[in-house]
DNA sequence: AGTGAAAGATGTCCGAA
DNA sequence: TTCGGACATCTTTCACT
């Protein structure tokens, strides 16, 4: 992984359709080159998959949420991960530091939804002892843009 | 926006590169009707951009972290938010309920940089009162997937 | 790792229903 | 909105440096 690799996975992220001949004009390479590089990028999973960025809420989903969770038999960790891969509206869930041991980002349609999903679903009972939940009003920045130039490495 | 819609943006999330005519073969449409489709669905900012995933890890950045933000002058606010969407480290920053302000996604090279990033770009004197970083052991999901099929809509 | 050229697949545009 | 056809562009493979 070189600064070339960085500068094309940068501008693939901005623009998944950018084709192999755009791309080899940035950096300098020709076409056969810069497929080349992303062939490898891909086998060594640095580049997990071209995808498409889709609004959540014009999709439906008008509320965000986090949610820290708290468990405290660690027996029940492993069965609570394997519910929270199966919520789609669960987008994230992160093992975390603190006074809880789960950081949850969730989607729902509207207030009342988040509510059945939370005591239906996410608040097990016997597992699930505390749970906090923040709401969110708006995201001044929401992008899941990895700058892999401005990078230290 | 109906059925055929969804399925089509789910598809493309999981695989960006589906041709016109396998989302065709999907929905039972011709390639140009998934053309014409999928244009709209981009004119009106449903479909945000085309994108790849990268590997936040494989690419540098070792540590991830969740800072919730404390700012007592609400005038603070615009030039907190300003500052947040110049760093690209920040991947998040949403304006909350709860006894915070702000809560932010950030990424870092290690924990080092995390500390640096930190204070001195962040946590700006004078306007950010208080804050409190959770750190992220280990995402057993993160994943930015949208379901726009698993919707009540 | 890099290149160019050829072949096949895909995106894009058009006129029609 | 949808369709099929024609043309331009892109992806992919190959032989070679």
């Amino acid at each position: 992984m070189d600064e070339l690799d960085r500068r094309i996975l940068n501008r693939l992220q901005s623009d998944g359709r950018c084709s192999y001949a755009d791309l080899g004009r940035l950096v300098g390479l020709s076409v056969t080159a810069v497929k080349e590089r992303l062939d490898k990028l891909q086998r060594n999973d640095v580049l997990r998959r071209y995808s498409i960025i889709v609004d959540e809420k014009k999709v439906g989903y008008g509320v965000l949420a986090f949610v820290f969770i708290g468990i405290d038999d660690p027996e029940d960790c492993a069965a609570f991960e394997r519910q929270m891969l199966e919520i789609p509206q669960v987008q994230e869930c992160h093992h975390v530091t603190g006074g809880f041991n789960y950081l949850l980002k969730v989607i729902a349609n509207d207030m009342s939804r988040l509510e059945d999903l939370l005591l239906q679903r996410i608040k097990l009972p016997g597992v699930v002892s505390r749970s906090e939940t923040t709401i969110v009003f708006s995201s001044p920045k929401n992008s899941p843009f990895v700058d892999c130039v401005a990078n230290g490495a």
